[in-house]
DNA sequence: GATGAATGAGCTTTCATTCAT
DNA sequence: GATGAATGAAAGCTCATTCAT
């Protein structure tokens, strides 16, 4: 029920899926990628919608398992923050695929998997959120700063970011981008 | 190539791409939101893609001309800075149909609009980031932040609160969702 | 709306229908029997299945409307008996591929036709029992029979006896048929 | 050929296929209906189509026999011919998922099982067909009725009777079913 | 200029059948 | 004997695109 045919099937689909976007991707090409038959898909999931959710699903679980660990071993809360972006960056390089379904589908939404996916993303989002909450209670981040926002955008600056490095740029050294989000996310642009 | 019958198929294409996206959006269903038959806008268009593509580059220029303004009226690296943020999220909050069509299709990259779209992209990013070397050779931009970095993150960090904001959440204030990034990209999280 | 293509497309569903069936007939069969392409059908009609229903409800229609307009012209109950026999059998050996759809596919229930179709079967059978009920009420009737009962027995008597002879049988003689058909409702087997 | 695992498959079957009909039964339906695994069925059976067939002889030839041993029993061509209906009936009412396989797939057709029916259809109306006959030799039956289409006429009557009380009905007494066929098909249904 | 009926390539999905275990 | 994972042919359906009017 679980493992047999399932894991090839699902590197395939998020390897197409990344390249292709949901709505472009073809279940046959899915299955020419595993290296199986088209009808093998459908014996293991329900449908392509279905294959595609599990995959989201198992994405962000992954993302904020990653995240929560990361920032679990951090006592306070810029430090936690600094971890969070760390794990979400160190995330995104390992599996760009994800990073690339991530922000292209889920965020833009074409389609609704909102319903679906509205949870993990708010959940994903809070985390962020109630950390700086936290932070400003103890006056170590900026009480001028509207948490639902700042969740938001350092998510998006992150992500971004990542994607715009790891994807479409031709090179990049890693603990510079790093460094770079650190700073940028902490301190800002301005020279002090 | 101007107007006549195209204005009304532009409208009814940028609000059916915005709710549907790209893939799923039909020519049918865009015909009928403009109140004209399907084969007027084979007339007025190469077919699907061109339209599309045709209203990408006229929002990304619509984009990069409001936010020019704005920032060509400002003397000083960091007034700049803050005029382009506070433009492109002005932007955004005004057309947020692009907002969800940019972040999504473009960003996302379903299909290959990229090397259509890669200078477009370039364009705008190029903009932030010689914003940001300049004001690092006049002292007031961190020298310690990786300009390529920072616009995207700057990008992304705008682009994906205003979509959290204005798309997604059940109301919000216009004003301090602008304090909030200004004084997060100025500034950073971190209390001082 | 209305006749445009439709004509056409629904002579030919109505041959391959009646030939294959329903579940065994395909789209493009029909399409290609009435000499257009597969899309047209889906262009006129909203599946397979709509057009399957409109097909049955024309059908039963038309063969209510001939029986109606017969059984109007007679004045005693058993002249109206007889009158429906005639049409019923009149209109099966002249739409027999209507025949065989109606006792194949609409008796037969291999589908949930019964929903949309369950009115219509009523709708003839009730006309039949509520003759046999004036009939009894009158004398003319022998009121030993339950009148639903009955009712099935003549359609499924006249149906499946057309079926055998128009379709299966290499010939026939119309009139015999009647004639026998008449008599054996109205008189039984039993000689006197 | 014989038994072991035949049994629980048949049974399954027929109840699939009266359920279903045969094109939209599933192998892996009746298999779960029997408890088995679906490769099972293909050990037992050639095919799909095969099971069906086999199943469909069975069907007959058990009302065959039912019938051809009541009729036996009796002396006088109409005591024999009233057996014929009692027998009829009674079969259908006890196996109704045969009734309704016989009068849906068997009558109506979609497929092609003419060529191995054709001899059982024949073969039973054959049986009432030279009831007929020498019944109209001996002067017990009338004989301006030709004998084919009242022997099909006949079958008609009782199977959609049968089809209409047993299974459409919410609820029926069978003995005033058998006394309104046993005087319908005697005495016809006009009063004396 | 504008239309909308017609097209057909291409996609998702189903399911009878096979075969290694 | 029995299984059930794997298959792939076949079918229904969608929709961008064309073109006669």
């Amino acid at each position: 029920m679980n493992g047999s045919r399932r894991l090839p099937i699902f590197d395939a689909a998020v390897k197409v899926f990344a390249e292709k976007g949901f709505a472009r991707a073809t279940v046959e090409e899915i299955a020419k990628q595993a290296g199986i038959a088209k009808g093998t898909i459908y014996y293991n999931y329900k449908g392509k919608k279905e294959l595609f959710l599990s995959l989201l699903e198992e994405g962000i679980e992954r993302l904020e398992a990653a995240v929560s660990r990361e920032v679990a071993r951090k006592d306070t809360v810029l430090a936690k923050l600094e971890a969070l972006v760390s794990a979400q960056l160190s995330f995104f390089e390992e599996y760009r695929d994800y990073c690339k379904i991530l922000l292209s589908e889920v965020w833009g939404l074409g389609h609704r998997w909102e319903e679906q996916v509205q949870r993990l993303r708010s959940g994903y989002f809070k985390t962020i959120q109630e950390l700086l909450e936290k932070g400003q209670a103890e006056g170590v981040i900026r009480d001028d700063l509207e948490t639902e926002t700042t969740a938001a955008a350092i998510f998006g600056a992150v992500g971004v970011a990542a994607l715009d490095r790891f994807v479409f740029a031709q090179e990049y050294k890693y603990d510079q981008i790093l460094q770079t989000l650190r700073q940028f996310l902490l301190k800002g642009v301005q020279a002090t």
